[in-house]
DNA sequence: CTATAATATGTAGCGTACTACATGTATCAC
DNA sequence: GTGATACATGTAGTACGCTACATATTATAG
């Protein structure tokens, strides 16, 4: 008998065992789920100027952690960043030889992410989550600002 | 315009907004969201014998994480460790006085955990959605032994 | 009974998230 | 133009996940 849990708990479950797939499948390209984000973000941008304020904004992160990603992802020779020189409080984060190389192959395999966690639904069912996750964040984004006491 | 997200980045999204959110609540206690589980389960066990194996497999954790989580918990003076006296391999885990007075408080506020996430969703859509993370839960576990290549 | 295997816990080290504080550059007020 | 302000980035330190390896105790095979 199985107890019940919090809506919370199954979220983090979700998201812990998500990643870890995630990362298995990303483990023989030498980068992580995070490190993967940050790539494709670069990817959709296609060679026009990124700096790492771009980043921290799409991903919705804090720029400490943009800062670690991109030192692992430099360190392993996918970016590099340079400053802007228009602005010089900008870095502008380049892609590499080899990141255009890795390109190549994720493509490959591009839906992997989303099918992991979309196996067994149907569409319907698939649009039905996605709008009652849309609504959840929503929320959560609206609470942070409501509720300081 | 919003650009289209994947699933597992509107995942990780509640999770991390969720957790900020429960984590800022709980700050006023001194214990973090991973710190209330570990004790909201051994409050649940009501002074039963509780190991950190029994919390390892309860909240889907790998030991080094608890015993993480446990060492902060027993520094703040909320829980003691103490060796098993019929299995010396295991150790049992004890609240303290602090922590029951702890209980009482937070017994106050006790659905604050899912209100964040609940709110304006109706009771219709709270089961849909559980029901859908459920098969989802379930698909990401039988993943990881389906795909080992 | 002893050697091996299984089990629970511990340690080291890494990645990713955060806050708080620090630094450097550009902008704005005057 | 100079001082204050805003802004992008950097650093330090913390929490919490993980894997891999180590240790100690119990169970099992022979």
């Amino acid at each position: 008998m199985k107890q019940e849990r919090y809506l919370g708990f199954q979220f983090k479950q979700i998201n812990d065992k998500f990643k870890e797939s995630i990362n298995s499948k990303l483990n023989k390209y030498d980068i992580t789920f995070s490190q993967f984000s940050v790539l494709h973000y670069l990817f959709s941008k296609n060679g026009t100027q990124v700096t790492q304020k771009d980043i921290e904004e799409f991903l919705e992160l804090k720029h400490p952690t943009v800062i670690g990603i991109l030192k692992r992802l430099e360190h392993k020779g996918f970016v590099h960043c340079i400053i802007n020189s228009e602005d010089k409080r900008y870095r502008n984060v380049l892609l590499t030889e080899k990141a255009l190389t890795l390109k190549k192959d994720l493509d490959q395999n591009k839906e992997m992410l989303d099918d992991i966690l979309k196996k067994g639904l149907s569409d319907d069912e698939i649009q039905q989550l996605k709008s009652l996750l849309d609504r959840i964040i929503e929320n959560l984004s609206n609470y942070n600002y409501d509720d300081i006491e």
